[in-house]
DNA sequence: CGATCCTTTGATATGTTTCAAGCTTAGTGG
DNA sequence: CCACTAAGCTTGAAACATATCAAAGGATCG
């Protein structure tokens, strides 16, 4: 942990770049944000629900997850973050976590205080406006995980969850063509959509079967796009990607 | 409709304050919003999914809810809203609403441009916090949704969803004691919990028959209320409600 | 007073969970 | 380098919660 002044908060950059439009002087302004950067192996908790919280994490490499527990025990995860991801723990109501955040794979880390991300915010209105289209698109992310919870079932669901991280690694340019990451376990992807570990097995037996996507060790690989998005009432709008890639 | 420039815009006021500190300028400031000020009949569409969007409204009076409609049709409920509630349909992203907004009674709601939100914002930044906190919220309760329906069975999420509304409703001061307004049916009650309306039926037979509650057209009142949130693994916390009231 | 919307009911079908065990794979220490 | 272990994946059988379909009963409102 140090501070830093390289260009290591990139990703977080880039991704703010692709909604929002930013001159050089804020991108040097957000580049230049004083944070804490930290390397987490895969399952560390960055924020732990229940405790005090730093500010937003900006996930500068690897995988994470936000996760709330019912009180039986029964874990949902909430969303996924890849990196350039902010994962904004924005509990400053309550200064205390309502969610988890824990890493799904060893991951780069960076802290950034509240009271640091507020002051580029003041000195650059365009920063503001990129930060809070940021949190709108986590809104609207959270609104059709509702609806794929809600109302599809296990294929569509699993398909529908698929898709995104697809092409969400897309438009962070992470990944080569149709092979990419998914760091998660089946029980965790059970947890993503409401479902058992056991009937994600069943249902990703089935999607392999029919020669929809080929899996192995931490990684899928898409065979057959637009089948996988038709059987994931797959309409990426939703995720408010640049034209170029939705 | 008409621009108004009576008190009407009280009960939003009075919602913001319950969470941010507002002093009086600022009180006048959101007072005075330029607004659109109708009247709909329930049922009425405030907002169609694919359609384009004027700004923000808040609901003056009478209930509301999001909802989104997957490829076959069916629908979620994505929040339910009070008197008081400002629905943002930002999608100042895309002009196009990700999501339809409909009255549920009768309601008196106010329109107020985009543009003129962000005046008072930039003029007052308390105003600026007051707004940014209440959007927090609603992403805290989109994320307990989410475990609501993607980790309890349909006697916890029908409990759930009660407890939120009364609680609510009690914090907007809308009730008197046992007995709430509850102007959704059965189906929607389903639309809203992941279940069918005859599901909701049955289990909501089930809990009138432990006397949980009781139920007539349009309200709900809560025999045990103690019950109810245990039943639910109901914490208020996710509302950020003033410790008065959680 | 009929029409419509909502609730209730019953019988049956289905998707998903549960439990329990065996199997693979990757990682670890001897 | 091999055996050992732990984690994750796979399998089967049975139980369960919820959905589906279809129809009847109540309420509410022109």
């Amino acid at each position: 942990m140090a501070i830093s002044d390289l260009p290591v908060l990139m990703p977080m950059v880039n991704k703010l770049k692709q909604r929002s439009n930013l001159g050089p002087a804020e991108i040097e302004a957000l580049l230049h944000l004083p944070c804490r950067l930290a390397d987490m192996r895969a399952g560390a908790y960055l924020v732990r629900e229940g405790t005090g919280i730093d500010g937003c994490i900006a996930l500068l490499s690897g995988f994470a997850y936000r996760s709330k527990v019912a009180g039986d025990g029964a874990r949902q995860i909430l969303s996924i973050h890849l990196a350039g991801d902010l994962v904004d723990v924005d509990d400053s109501l309550l200064n205390v976590a309502d969610h988890s955040v824990q890493t799904l794979t060893r991951a780069e880390v960076a802290v950034i205080s509240r009271q640091a991300i507020s002051n580029v915010s003041a000195a650059f209105p365009a920063v503001a406006r990129a930060l809070w289209r940021d949190s709108l698109v986590e809104g609207s992310i959270f609104r059709e995980w509702l609806l794929n919870i809600g109302q599809r079932c296990a294929r569509q669901r699993i398909a529908h969850l698929l898709c995104e991280l697809v092409l969400r690694q897309e438009a962070a340019g992470l990944c080569k063509s149709p092979v990419y990451e998914l760091p998660m376990t089946q029980e965790q992807i059970g947890d993503a959509t409401g479902l058992t570990g056991v009937h994600v097995n069943r249902t990703i037996q089935g999607m392999r079967g029919e020669g929809l996507i080929t899996t192995s060790k931490g990684a899928v690989s898409v065979v057959n796009w637009q089948q996988l998005q038709a059987i994931g009432d797959f309409d990426s709008t939703y995720l408010h990607l640049p034209a170029s890639i939705a």
